[in-house]
DNA sequence: TCGTCCTAGTAATACGTATGACTTCCCCTC
DNA sequence: GAGGGGAAGTCATACGTATTACTAGGACGA
């Protein structure tokens, strides 16, 4: 037999009817076939070496156990870690992902991939809007790091804690004088990060900030942290969206003549490679992308089975390095502390 | 109709029967159905949103028209890149591409991800020995990035000539002493980079080569840079397998109180983000990883329609940043200029 | 002894598509 | 006017699985 054995190749060798391996090997022969059968059948398939035809198997079931990932970009690590940490739990439970790169910017037609509509069962999408999905109307989707108002199941990451342990750390250190190197992609992440930022720093009596934007790379991020490091009274502390973008400030700050962290602290957001690669050490937050891949995934899979999974929040956990230190004295605001 | 129409509703719309239908979508309608009924069948199929259930083609045909690429991460951008590519090509031809990281040390069991053998048509496999695809004999394979020496179409990177032109680079400013801060990791590609880089420093007259290796991670690259920078007679220039380790280098080069690139000149490979975001920016080997994927698709579509690709290897570009300059001049060998 | 229930299985069918074999119908030629 | 042949479709079937409905044969109780 040149070609893959069928479940009727089976039935054939373990002498029985095709019926009966589809049960046995189904699992659900408890009380239908006796259980030296169900081993015949068993050793016949494992000696054939025989594996359901999956195209087969969803035809008959109407589900072909597949989940679309889509994400922004898979050469960002971040996602990488997205896909493997749900293709994980997708394989837990039988599930194949397929991923499905989709730059934010591109519409729904633009995309150069054919858009598998008929093939998989339900969608897990990263940081996109949830309008960017119609034409998968009545495909169920679990939306990850996007809008948790949208009405789709959403995991998202603690964005608020993770500022809010960032400005604690830094106005530990004595700073008061805050800069925001902010992403400038319209995307549900980086105005949360705004939002929770802004509140974050509110929350500290006599602080300041001030906010430059910036696109999601190392020159253009330099660009606008020149931008802030300009003026006098210039920030002690440049908190930036993300890891990328503290690598566009280090640049910055040495064109100044800074010194990281004597002269100014930096921090970053998501703990990629490259926050322990950059001299020194960049203190960031640590987002478990693996985790927001596998809860999401977790969400569909009970979504797919009825279940209503609600909307959850995984928190960051802030990771200090060698970029963040005490704040130079002489940089401290000229007037007292305000509000005790 | 609350389900996805079937080409027999399409057929029922469009008053004709479900062969036809068939035929028509199909495309294969030359001389047996009149253009008016094509048109009619075509507009019926569009009003209704019909989308060819894919596992009942699957079935019929024999062919699920997806490709499994297998990868050791998908969290390293660069084989991010690459599923791009890949997965690029394949949707011009209609297929699929489902990722599967599969780390190189884990044998084909220990793999999280359930073996879809039957899922799928053909294999893309980068950085991997063949014979971890034992278990998948039968299914057409294309290898990336691996021994050319394989059974299989093989896909590579131009390694020798990308070695050649970052000695030849270095040489020119004056470098004689080079260090190697090799990859540990038991794979073609690095024993390739590492034979091609002692060829190329065997070209150069009065050259000497040092080697080191070390984990793909920034801290044991930095121990291992250490060491090379550590005796009298230190090298010059340190050629790094990879960026990351590039990183390390860097790190062992400031505790060492060396200046890149007066003091030390470094190179990395692959140009991914982290090179562009290092101090100095580092000059490396770009390696087109989208190209690898597509053309690795490319051969593999090949292979599946009955053709027998040959391998094919792909040209890096040499991208000259600030991390290498002229050896200082106390450095150079103290036996004057040979063979002119 | 007959009807009933249980056990252990089998037969038949449907999922939606693609395609080879057929069927009409009509035009053309001799 | 008989026959050939092309155009325009349709019929029937197979792909491999999962599952529902059915059956054969005991065992058992009344």
């Amino acid at each position: 037999m040149t070609s893959r054995p069928t479940s009727r190749d089976v039935a054939k060798a373990a002498g029985v009817s095709q019926s009966t391996v589809s049960l046995v090997l189904g699992g659900k022969w408890s009380g239908r076939v006796s259980p030296a059968t169900a081993a015949a059948v068993q050793d016949a398939a494992e000696r054939l070496g025989y594996r359901p035809n999956r195209a087969a198997r969803s035809l008959r079931l109407g589900s072909t156990r597949t989940v679309m990932l889509v994400v922004p970009t898979l050469t960002a690590p971040f996602f990488g870690a997205v896909y493997e940490g749900a293709a994980r739990v997708a394989a837990q439970h039988g599930f194949g992902v397929v991923a499905y790169p989709w730059p934010e910017h591109a519409g729904p037609a633009d995309s150069p991939f054919a858009a598998p509509h008929e093939a998989i069962d339900g969608i897990l999408a990263s940081s996109l809007a949830e309008d960017a999905l119609s034409g998968f109307a009545g495909t169920p989707v679990v939306m990850l790091d996007s809008d948790p108002a949208a009405e789709a199941p959403t995991v998202v990451f603690g964005v608020e804690d993770g500022m809010r342990v960032i400005v604690d750390h830094l106005a530990g250190l004595g700073h008061r004088r805050f800069g925001h190197l902010a992403s400038s992609i319209d995307q549900w992440t980086f105005h949360a990060r705004g939002r929770a930022l802004a509140d974050a720093v509110a929350a500290v009596p006599g602080a300041t900030l001030v906010r430059e934007d910036a696109a999601l790379d190392v020159a253009d991020a330099k660009d606008a942290a020149l931008r802030l490091l300009g003026g006098p009274g210039r920030p002690t502390a440049l908190v930036c969206d993300d890891d990328v973008m503290s690598a566009g400030a280090y640049k910055a700050a040495r064109a100044r003549g800074l010194e990281i962290p004597r002269d100014l602290s930096v921090t970053g957001f998501d703990d990629v490679l490259l926050a322990a690669a950059l001299e020194p050490e960049l203190t960031t937050v640590r987002l478990p992308a693996d985790e927001l891949g596998a809860a999401g995934m977790d969400a569909l899979l009970r979504l797919l089975e009825g279940e209503r999974p609600g909307s959850l929040s995984l928190p960051g956990e802030l990771v200090v390095r060698g970029s963040t230190g005490p704040a130079a004295v002489g940089a401290a605001p000229v007037h007292g502390p305000l509000h005790g």
